[in-house]
RNA sequence: GUCACCAUCGUCUAUCCGGUUAGGACAGCGGCCUCUCAAGCCGCCAAGACGAGUUCAAAUCUCGUUGGUGACGCCA
């Protein structure tokens, strides 16, 4: 297993999916694991679909999961005279044919075996007309008459197909271009793959591939077919279903490596561990405990994984990564050690890189700006909120300095010397400061706002207090 | 229509080749902690689709049923 070498393939006609993303993800972690080699490949053919942003785009959201791929990228609209001097072996060496029946009649053939109940499969009609190549001809592969083709399944084990289930299929299309399995048997060993990895849709597209590779002499690499990622309630993934690309991921502020780590235990698993790092995926996964089902992809378990990673992060990294999400809520971004702070107070009341800088909002606007909850501020803002915020007003205009440390004390000295407890001062004092009953610990809010915004917000919400008798 | 694949708590899964009070995680519920909200810790709830067969013993092996999904292109 020394000379491992996978691929990812997609076809340019859309952002990188969470499907996708998976199949990228189990791929690139067989190579790494066994120290071989993980090929992209840019399936290009179908000119009408495939566009330059999406290869631009599937690159980017590859490099933003920390995949990276080894060698060029291919283009498989680079390679059509490669394809194409395959099939003219194929034509050599009678394992193919030329075929002048078109489309319409092809249809005809199937219209006819599905309504007589058969499977619909074009009859051979050319097979042994010996044509030659002419307008409008296409190239078939020729199908053994008997037999059946097996392969072992990474994932499923022991798959077998009868050869009768078999089309003499199209290799070659009569504007000479090369069909897709043709292309990808071609592409698969030129670029010397050892392990496909793929989507469970293409399970019937692998006889087709092995006849290709027997016919051509040419060894066949292993195969897995992991099953498809459903939405919530085991529907298909779609965009009705929240089916939503990776990109979209990214700018909702979740964290890449949280996303690798749920892609990698949703058809995957490795006893009862629930977290991994990059490291310990390619050390654990060899190909193998594979699942077979269909696994729902859920939002919450995920949000649970991304606030796990949140956490984790070091704090310069975090506040690295979170900048330009503070930005995009219009609020001025903070630096140093300003946005530690805040990182500090509230990455354990956020759940991603977006919820975090929502946040940090009531500390970074003016007292003038704050808004109050109603429900809160009618709770607390009462008679005895306000002497206490009057009071606490006068003992703080004189404390310096205006320390996390000092503040801590003067707030629970003010409450023991007024045989208080600190349950009835906070809620009023919190409010003030947050404009809501949530945040993080009192003396760190102000210490972070600093003695002259403390103050302002204390004097707002006095004057509210009085408002609200 | 034909062929194929799949089937354990609500969800992700463990239980490698038959013997477990069917384990873990997320969610839910309850508690602890506590100035709020979280986080953290502790506890509870919760599953082998159905029916046969093989066997001393089946979630595990076999067959069938049901349900779900996929595929049947000169798309990829």
């Amino acid at each position: 297993m020394s000379d491992v070498v996978t691929r990812f393939a997609p076809s340019p006609t859309g952002h990188l999916h969470l499907g996708g993303a998976r199949t990228a993800l189990f791929n690139w972690l067989l190579a790494r694991h066994y120290g071989g080699r993980f090929c992209l490949r840019i399936e290009d053919t179908d000119t009408l679909r495939s566009k330059q942003e999406y290869t631009t785009s599937i690159l980017a959201s590859m490099r933003w999961l920390g995949l990276d791929w080894d060698g060029d990228v291919l283009y498989q609209s680079d390679r059509t005279e490669l394809y194409s001097s395959y099939v003219d072996q194929l034509l050599a060496s009678g394992h193919a044919y030329y075929c002048s029946c078109t489309p319409e009649e092809v249809e005809a053939m199937r219209a006819k075996a599905r309504a007589e109940g058969r499977k619909p499969r074009y009859d051979g009609h050319c097979r042994d007309r010996h044509l030659g190549p002419g307008k409008g001809h296409c190239v078939r592969l020729r199908l053994p008459d008997t037999g059946r083709i097996v392969f072992d399944d990474m994932v499923k084990g022991p798959i077998a197909t009868d050869v009768q289930e078999l089309d003499d299929m199209v290799i070659r299309r009569a504007d000479g271009m090369p069909t897709y399995n043709m292309a990808v048997v071609v592409d698969d060993h030129t670029m010397g793959l050892t392990h496909i990895i793929r989507g469970d849709d293409h399970v019937p597209n692998t006889p087709k591939q092995i006849v290709l590779y027997q016919a051509l002499g040419l060894p066949i690499p292993r195969f897995g077919h992991v099953p498809m990622i459903l939405g919530k309630d085991k529907q298909k993934l779609s965009k009705r279903h929240g089916a939503k690309a990776v990109i979209e991921y990214e700018k909702d502020g979740l964290l890449p490596e949280a996303l690798v780590n749920y892609l990698a235990r949703l058809g995957w698993s490795h006893g009862d561990q629930e977290i991994f790092t990059l490291d310990e995926l390619i050390k654990d996964f060899d190909g193998s405990n594979l699942n077979p089902s269909a696994a729902c992809f859920d939002d919450v378990k995920f949000s649970w994984l991304n606030a796990h990673y949140l956490r984790a992060l070091p704090l310069d990294q975090l506040g690295q990564r979170v900048a330009p999400f503070v930005a995009s809520e219009g609020l001025l971004v903070p630096t140093g050690e300003r946005m530690d702070a805040l990182c500090v107070m509230f990455r354990e009341r956020a759940q991603d890189l977006k919820g975090l800088a929502h946040c940090f909002r009531p500390l970074l606007v003016e007292a003038s700006a704050l808004d109050y909850v109603e429900k809160d501020a009618k709770k607390h803002f009462t008679p005895a909120g306000a002497q206490h915020l009057r009071a606490l007003s006068q003992c703080f205009a004189a404390l310096t300095p205006f320390t996390k440390e000092a503040i801590d004390e003067q707030l629970n000295s003010y409450v023991a010397q007024n045989g208080l407890k600190f349950k009835e001062v906070a809620p009023p004092v919190r409010t003030a400061l947050m404009g809501f009953m949530g945040g993080s610990h009192l003396h760190e809010i102000m210490a972070f706002l600093g003695k002259e915004e403390t103050l302002a917000r204390f004097a707002k919400a006095i004057a509210a207090c009085d408002q609200e008798r």
